[in-house]
DNA sequence: CGACTTAGTGTTGACCTGACCCTAACCGGG
DNA sequence: CCCGGTTAGGGTCAGGTCAACACTAAGTCG
């Protein structure tokens, strides 16, 4: 407590600073508690200091000096689910003056998680997955950056190849088009999808077999730039 | 002991830590000095101080505890052209741990400034303006920044009213077509052209005479949100 | 074999886009 | 006062995209 205090008014006068901390929005797909569909989820860590002490809150911390943004968005991630993050992307940065008691600036990252290792992700204490779209009275000003985070996630999954992020190195029409419905939050036609995606697609000949039905043929992420996709990564 | 390493959880160096700047790419429409076709400018500011002493680099500052991000921004831009922006949004927060001898992490905004306004620049000690397509040799990673910030106003231009950030508050077709034309740098089709934009402006009425040629109708930005602009803003 | 389920194809009409032609309105000079 | 020059603004048409929906293909299960 007396630590709090004297570090909130650490740089009162002489040598007030802005701290930097980069958190990370991290999604995956699940099905829905109620009606088993697929959705969006992430994981909230619950915060055991204050500002906001009991309160969940987006996982991260603070920049370390010899760390880029994105490794340090990368090293929250492992830390908070223990898997490599299949697409990360810088979303913004936050600087309000009045979002937390001492001033930080957070840059904030987001990033994909596949279903497939969505599944292994072990049990971390103070670590909980909860419903994207029904997150509230988080952290700090952690409930705008989670609707804002959803919002570019819908948006730029429109225009841009990001499906694959929640997918494996394989999968079926039906498992993309079932990416694209859990997001958009709504059904798409199937014969209509087909026709957008298969220019972008590489079929590999085989198919998923096993089921009850005809058997729908296996496909890979086409990395052909087929359009520009005007992401500014820094790792160059 | 500064306290901040207790709340970093990480016992490194002393007072090791990371700077924060933020800079604005500013750009305005002038005749290219060759081709006399209007083009995008902006002004740099010679560096008085190690590193990179001598060169020119985009105009900015370390970030003041008790201001917002987007108003240092606006701050800087007033400072170095004496306008206030037609148009200011966040670009990207730029970390690399290498683009800077000491750490800094800029957080990146860009600005559109008005014609008739530009006219009014006043001459700054050390600001000058520059051709956006043809800057090079830059401080720091600004070359990258400058960049990657012209690839956003060619892309953002062709899908949100930003163009009007160059207009006055009435203007013709012709000059709407002129700014398009000026970042894309290409000629658009003025039919097709008045087809697309026809929707989104509102007709004052009023015409602008005194031409030797029939007198274009003057326009007025309708800001109707047709469409979700996606734009996120921490001003609220 | 036949019912059922899912994969994948064809077709159609509405809409958007680019290319291009045409008319409208104003000027200035014989 | 007509006439050519110039720019504003509208019309048309071919090609492409997209949603809607009917249809065929290929498996499983009884």
């Amino acid at each position: 407590m007396t630590l709090e205090i004297d570090r909130s008014g650490h740089g009162s006068a002489t040598d007030q600073r802005v701290d930097l901390a980069v958190s990370t929005v991290i999604f995956a797909l699940r099905p829905h508690p109620v009606t088993g569909e697929p959705t969006v989820w992430l994981p909230l860590v619950r915060r055991i200091r204050e500002p906001f002490e009991g309160r969940w809150a987006l996982p991260g911390g603070p920049l370390q000096p010899h760390e880029d943004l994105a490794s340090s968005a990368q090293h929250t991630l492992e830390r908070t689910t223990g898997l490599t993050p299949n697409h990360l992307e810088q979303l913004y940065a936050f600087g309000r003056v009045d979002r937390s008691p001492d001033r930080v600036v957070s840059i904030v990252y987001w990033a994909l998680v596949r279903a497939e290792e969505d599944a292994q992700v072990l049990p971390v204490p103070n670590v909980e997955w909860f419903v994207a779209d029904e997150v509230s009275g988080l952290a700090f000003d952690h409930d705008d950056i989670v609707e804002y985070a959803l919002t570019r996630l819908r948006a730029k999954i429109t225009y841009s190849p990001i499906a694959y992020g929640f997918l494996p190195e394989e999968f079926t029409l039906a498992q993309l088009r079932e990416v694209y419905e859990a997001v958009l939050g709504r059904q798409l036609d199937p014969a209509n999808f087909r026709r957008q995606m298969i220019g972008r697609l590489q079929a590999t000949g085989r198919c998923l077999e096993g089921l009850s039905h005809r058997p729908p043929a296996l496909y890979r992420h086409d990395p052909t730039p087929s359009r520009t996709t005007l992401t500014f990564e820094e790792t160059r």
